[in-house]
RNA sequence: GGCGCUAUAGCCAAGUGGUAAGGCAAAGCUCUGCAAAAGCUUCAUUCCCCAGUUCAAAUCUGGGUGGCGCCU
């Protein structure tokens, strides 16, 4: 098994810089984790690292799709995959930067979906979900995938129509298919920042960004045409804050603040998911000895 | 100084005699094809203070304190 190195945490946490150092250190490329510095000209708002910055260290799966494109974890993880093979095989070690959970579980795990998602079929379900109610389409799962339905709630609509597509299309139930087996041998070092100095951190990089050219890189890609309003990039926290300005809607502050209240909302998300990686390390992204101890320790194990 | 209005959670706020709605924030959580997405849970033994009326008061009465407005 192909030893990688992974280090995940919080937007704002330092990921990044602390990333390069170490590749620098113990001679690694960087493979990004994250699910919207994956598109090209989305920069500032992602806070995506700068050439300069990287040092000479090569970094993967940053900017290989267009923002108008739509991209998904299944691409993410047969080209992510790919490129921690290269690294290796190279005898160098792959580092994994970012803080997109599914992208990270898809990794660490293998990813077998069931069957390909099927947009007429999505299509049909999300109608009958109109007619009939969430409750009857929950139900329709109860019945058939008992199990599965107890994780997903009735209100959790996106879920419960892919759960029934995956149904539908397999007859079968979606947790069969399901197996959870390390894929890697992997040190995990989760960067444990204290909540009020994220947020603090949080409003800093969200200001440094309206400093940076923010406004213009979104107009930029929608007066382009590169990618529009609906465009999942366009979703990001950092851009899709900006359209109720550009109605005249909201003040350039309320923008700012929404972007910060959200931003402050996805770290939480993202801390509750690394928590569910027992085997993660958590750590003072300040605390270089202990980072490299363990790290040490990992490489010579 | 006089008159009127007002006081409910960190913030906004409903409730006008029957045992404290809701929203925001915060905290915790779930996660296998949109994931920077979507969804879930928790969060006032108490309504500014004191006294009174009542079986029963955030709700009524009196007084005090703070805020807002108007008048002199």
């Amino acid at each position: 098994m192909n030893k990688i190195l992974v280090i995940a945490g919080p937007t704002a946490s330092g990921k990044s810089d602390l990333a390069v150092e170490l590749a620098l250190r113990y001679n690694g490329e960087i493979v990004s984790c994250d699910s919207m510095q994956i598109y090209r000209g989305l920069d500032v708002g992602t806070a995506k690292i700068r050439p300069e910055e990287t040092k000479g260290v090569k970094h993967h799966m940053i900017d290989v799709a267009d923002p108008g494109e739509e991209y998904s974890v299944w691409q993410y993880a047969q080209a992510a995959k790919q490129a921690i093979e290269d690294i290796s095989s190279q005898g160098k070690l792959a580092v994994i930067v970012g803080g997109t959970g599914l992208y990270l579980e898809s990794l660490l795990y293998p990813l077998n979906f069931a069957v390909d998602k099927d947009e007429n079929v999505r299509a049909r379900l999300s109608k009958e979900l109109e007619e009939l109610g969430a409750e009857a389409l929950h139900a329709r799962l109860a019945k058939a995938d008992p199990e599965d339905a107890v994780k997903i709630h009735p209100n959790n609509t996106k879920r419960l129509i892919r759960a029934l597509e995956i149904l539908e299309l397999t007859g079968g139930a979606k947790t069969k298919t399901e197996t959870r087996q390390l894929q890697y041998d992997v040190c995990l070092l989760a960067l444990d920042v204290p909540r009020e100095k994220l947020y603090v951190r949080i409003e800093k990089r969200v200001e440094h960004m309206f400093d940076s050219g923010l406004e213009d890189e979104i107009k930029k890609i929608l007066s382009q045409g590169l990618a529009d309003r609906n465009s999942q990039s366009m979703q990001a926290i950092g851009y899709k804050e900006f359209f109720g300005y550009f109605d005249g809607k909201l003040t350039l502050d309320q923008v700012k603040a929404e972007i910060i209240l959200n931003t402050r909302h996805y770290a939480k998300r993202q801390i509750s998911w690394l928590r569910r990686y027992k085997f993660a390390r958590w750590i003072n992204p300040c605390d270089k000895n202990t980072i490299c101890e363990t790290i040490e320790n990992f490489l010579r194990g």
